[in-house]
Order: structure tokens, then C-alpha cells, then sequence
DNA sequence: TGCGTTGTATTATTGTGTTAGTACAGTAAT
DNA sequence: ATTACTGTACTAACACAATAATACAACGCA
């Protein structure tokens, strides 16, 4: 099933996203070799550039590494892991913060819209 | 003071974010005029067919109308005001949701670190 | 009437995202 | 050695976002 995107961001943006909540979510083991750009653009119905593209991304976050012509693999450093699971966090929730500034909701209404939509789906 | 954009999505999109959010909030009532688009364009550092397509956007959404060539003000139908108060709210919080869980935020996660960011800058 | 301001439209140019197609070098397995 | 698969690189083409520079019609006002 191709993947979902919206078209307020780049593609690569958000395939980047996706892979990197799954690794962060440790579908992938640490060491672990992820599926070729190929597969991926396949699984994804994108170009493979664009695949590449958003992979090459998540390497330079130090997420994932080549071995060569062998594949990609999720770092083995799981401090590192660690690390980025904070950054992006807090990247994240302060940039949702921000934009529901700018949507003139407070922080409080946030939370509790948050809580109200929450429930509706579980 | 130019305003601030991210390279994520497009500066004419993140323009009308602002500006949609500066009108729920009431910053400019029913019916007032709000800035022509010039004058928009230059405080905001773009270009003035930029800031045109921004308002076009909040044209389409009822949140504006022109008057030919007297200029831009905002809609009178508060009821209006009111029902994209919510869509745009409702909108928002559902894709941050989203947002959250592909990075692997659930829910309460997600509430936990609002509260906390929320706490630094208050 | 004439001037300035308003929204709107047009054309051209640049940069980037995406797709498409192709090619190449290194590794693993046979 | 051959084959298949890996990442990587490259060009071309197209669409869209954004800038730039104009131009025009309509309205308000002196």
C-alpha cells in the first residue's frame, strides 16, 4: 500500500519522518540492516531519488550508515538514538507549539484538544 | 521586522497560517480593513504576489473578501469566524497527532512534553 | 479633473522537488 | 568468474514556489 503524503511538505520530508519515527520506534534494531532504497521507493510508490534523498537525511542526523554496497544499517550507537529520540522531541513539540501560537491557540486549549481528539480514536 | 519562515513548507502557506491565526484571535475585527497587500508584502519581506496568494487562500476560506479596489477586510459573518475557528483548530490538532505518532509520540507523551515545554517560556 | 491608492493580471526568471531513465563500482553468493 | 544485489551518481524533463518588474482598472479624495 503506497504510503500517504500531504502536499504541504516535501515528499523526502516526510518519508524522513516516517523512517525516522520507525527507527526511533526501534523497528529497526540498532545494527539492523533496513530494506534497499529500492524496496523502500517501491513500498512507498515514490522515485527512488526521492527515497534516497530522505535517507540520506536520516544518515546525516547519524541515524543510519552505509556499509558500502552492503546496505544501510541503523547505527549501533544507541546513545546516540537516544539522543536524536530527545532532539527531535523537543524540536517537534516546540515547532506544534509555535504553530498553534500562530493559530492563536494557547497552550492549555492545546492540551486539552489534544486529550478530546485523543479519545475519540482509542 | 521581516517574519520568520521555515524551508518546510511554502513561505505562501505559512503567511496565511499567520495571518489566518491573527484573525481568529481578532486582531482585526469583522469588517475591518486589514493592510493593503503591499504594505503586507514589505513588513513581512516578500514579495508582493507572495503575500496576494496568501490572501487569496484566506479569501477562499471566507475569512476575507475585497471590495474591488478599496481593499481587503475581514468577513462580517462572525458565524463564519467562528466554524473556521474550529475546522482550522480541529485540523491542526489532528495532524499534530499524526506528527507525534510517526516520530513515535503517543498521545500522553505528547501532552507530558507540551506541558513541560510550555512551562520554560511562561 | 487629476492624483494616489487599491486589488488584480501578466510575463519572465530562478531555484527546487519529483520523476524517469541510465550507469557504475563494490560486495556476496554461486 | 559470473551473477545478482547494494549504494551512488548523473542527466533530462516537468511542475511549482518565489521573485521581479510592470501594467491596468476602479475607487476616494482634493
Amino acid at each position: 500500500m503506497p504510503w500517504k503524503f500531504n502536499s504541504r511538505e516535501a515528499v523526502f520530508v516526510q518519508i524522513a519522518s516516517r523512517l525516522r519515527g520507525e527507527i526511533l520506534r526501534g523497528k529497526y534494531q540498532p545494527d539492523e540492516q533496513i530494506p534497499p532504497v529500492r524496496q523502500l521507493a517501491f513500498e512507498a510508490a515514490v522515485n527512488p531519488n526521492t527515497m534516497q534523498k530522505a535517507l540520506t537525511v536520516l544518515e546525516e542526523e547519524g541515524l543510519l550508515y552505509s556499509r558500502g554496497t552492503v546496505g544501510r544499517f541503523v547505527t549501533t550507537d544507541r546513545s546516540a538514538l537516544e539522543r536524536c529520540r530527545e532532539t527531535v522531541r523537543k524540536d517537534a513539540v516546540r515547532h506544534w507549539i509555535e504553530e498553534a501560537a500562530a493559530l492563536g491557540i494557547t497552550r492549555e486549549e492545546l492540551l486539552h484538544y489534544i486529550s478530546e481528539e485523543g479519545e475519540k480514536s482509542e
